[in-house]
DNA sequence: ATTAGCACTCTTATATGCGGAGTGCTAAAA
DNA sequence: TTTTAGCACTCCGCATATAAGAGTGCTAAT
């Protein structure tokens, strides 16, 4: 629903809010009326506090408090009144030097960029991964275990890999195994899942009159492959220890809620992949992320990409009310960072 | 040092111990009077309690509070007094019950059994994972990425898989890393690092007069890759929220301090793999783990095999106030039976 | 429409008092 | 000589009382 207000009324919020950012108490109308940057009295302010209280975009605590931001409040605020610039120049290049990936391997480049992105925003930072059926095939490989125990490694064009055991009746030798895998490539090749699939359906159809046993073999043993949703994302989260610098999460009870929100994953995983079908930074206040525990927590986040196509989301998680004139060009930034050090190989 | 303790001492330390471990509270000599073990007076408790603290086995957190016992005692309670009896087969069957691991691989099967050793032990669980520098070779394989991106994939006889990107001048299509990998197969089969190191070097000899360059190649890429430390080992951490039901742990500095410990895991890494080159269960108490923020923390943990061959350790840690009679034998079953289920295979 | 003034509410911090738990010491009992 | 009862003492924890402070809503005056 809209939300109408008067100049005056924004003024007030968005005072309200960037005070509370800043310091985390409420906020009351003496200290607006100081700010000046309305120059009225506080008994005004106190009207339109009272105001904006009835629309529900403020709370008071207790009687004798000031002001709080609600959710709805934060969400018009982002909406709206929030000011986000780019980063400067040397704030990049301080993100940048941070940067350190022990290798240019993808997982290290992935698992660094959101430490430093945790360590920038001074959130938790969260990046997920794309699971198998997301990429696009580039190489698979069997390995000999034992008898009855064969390892599949597939490795996807972003240079992912991911592996699987399989566990056969007749034994199959290395020897057979390269000539299944080579096969495999060859017909593969470049392919997205979705066309794998359909390409082994159809390439058994047309082996079936080759009988040739090997390759039909290689081929139920990549459809089974292909056909589990076997290989799921991942997310690696960093920097959850930034959670105890916030006096909003100080109960213990509370703490042990969102940290076992993080052990489980599951929920954030399913809350990045809204990301990640989206576009550009989008922000989840409170019970917009769907999450229970979450409430008093939002999500800044924003899909990446490797050579245009995107993998996965990364962004960070704080408490509502965090800094987002901040924290949203950081997620940006870093988005489009781990974008670009993943492109530039 | 020694230890030399009348019955009495002892009687009186075990209780106290076996008390504090079981409610958190200092223990009184009214108590252990009344728990009836001894039947004597508290004041001649009292006498007792006298000894034990100037031997260093007690303390007292104020003038008026009972005894609580200090490191030296639960080292001399887990070395001298307590009874660890092996788990009942009901218990035993129970935790079996619990492991539902999602695949038969050596990650997932590792994983679930940590997870629920947590569970049993209401404590966080660690599980360290061999580098490959521990294990034995068994495949490695070479995927073209770009034109001077090449992904080396390692798989140890453990079917753990590692995986590195190495960086090349020239261009190697894939036919020819398939032939480079079917040579290194070849002449490293089963062999462990160490040496494969030597045959490296060796064979790097030897096919110098070949001047076959494709196989120097691959020698000069395979001795890069296992020369540099590279692929260290990894340690999983489940259950780290059990830290919130210690009462000890109740002060949020405290805790940030310990999942500070845990996001960094180097220290915790270094320490079991002290155990790995143990044998049987160990216990580090407090200021023995060598972790200046793990003071009031124990690991418990054991080494874990596979075909005989130790591949790293699994354990918890707790509070120093925890339950050893009950820790140490599911941490011993824990090993063994995540030994016998990576053998089973 | 705005604002000063004021009574009112609620929180937070500090002081105060008191019961309980546990001790150490002493002197008596075993 | 060892054990124990008795007692004074200490300290914590808890509840209660009190005061200061912050902020509000309402009313009446500007």
């Amino acid at each position: 629903m809209e939300i109408e207000l008067s100049n005056r009324a924004k003024t007030v919020l968005f005072t309200i809010i960037t005070d509370f950012i800043r310091t985390g108490d409420p906020v009351g109308s003496r200290t607006i009326s100081k700010r000046g940057a309305l120059d009225v009295s506080p008994a005004t302010i106190r009207n339109i506090m009272a105001d904006l209280e009835e629309i529900g975009l403020l709370v008071q605590p207790h009687t004798s408090a000031g002001r709080v931001p609600t959710e709805r409040a934060y969400r018009f605020y982002v909406d709206s009144l929030v000011k986000v610039s780019d980063l400067t120049t040397s704030e990049e290049r301080m993100i940048e030097k941070n940067l350190n990936p022990p290798s240019r391997e993808f997982k290290d480049v992935v698992r660094e960029t959101s430490r430093v992105l945790s360590e920038m925003s001074r959130c938790v930072s969260m990046v997920s991964t794309p699971g198998f059926s997301e990429t696009q095939f580039k190489y698979i490989d069997f390995v000999r275990l034992s008898e009855n125990r064969i390892l599949a490694i597939l490795v996807s064009k972003t240079g992912m890999i991911y592996n699987k055991l399989i566990r056969v009746e007749e034994e199959f030798n290395q020897e057979k195994l390269a000539w299944m895998s080579r096969y495999l490539n060859d017909i593969l090749s470049e392919l997205t899942l979705k066309d794998v699939r359909r390409k082994i359906i159809q390439e058994m159809r047309s082996e079936k009159n080759l009988y040739d046993n090997i390759l039909m073999n290689a081929l139920k043993m990549s459809r089974n492959l292909f056909d589990a949703e076997i290989i799921d994302d991942e997310l690696f989260i960093e920097g959850s220890t930034y959670i105890f610098d916030y006096p909003e999460f100080t109960e213990i009870s509370r703490m042990k809620e969102i940290f076992k929100t993080f052990e489980n994953k599951n929920n954030l995983i399913k809350l990045l992949d809204k990301v990640t079908r989206a576009d550009g930074v989008k922000v989840y206040i409170g019970s917009e992320t769907n999450i229970q525990t979450m409430r008093d927590c939002t999500l800044v986040a924003s899909p990446y990409r490797k050579e245009g196509n995107i993998l996965g989301s990364i962004g960070v998680i704080g408490p509502t009310r965090m800094d987002y004139a901040k924290v949203i060009p950081i997620v940006d930034f870093t988005a489009h960072l781990i974008t670009r050090l993943l492109d530039e190989e």
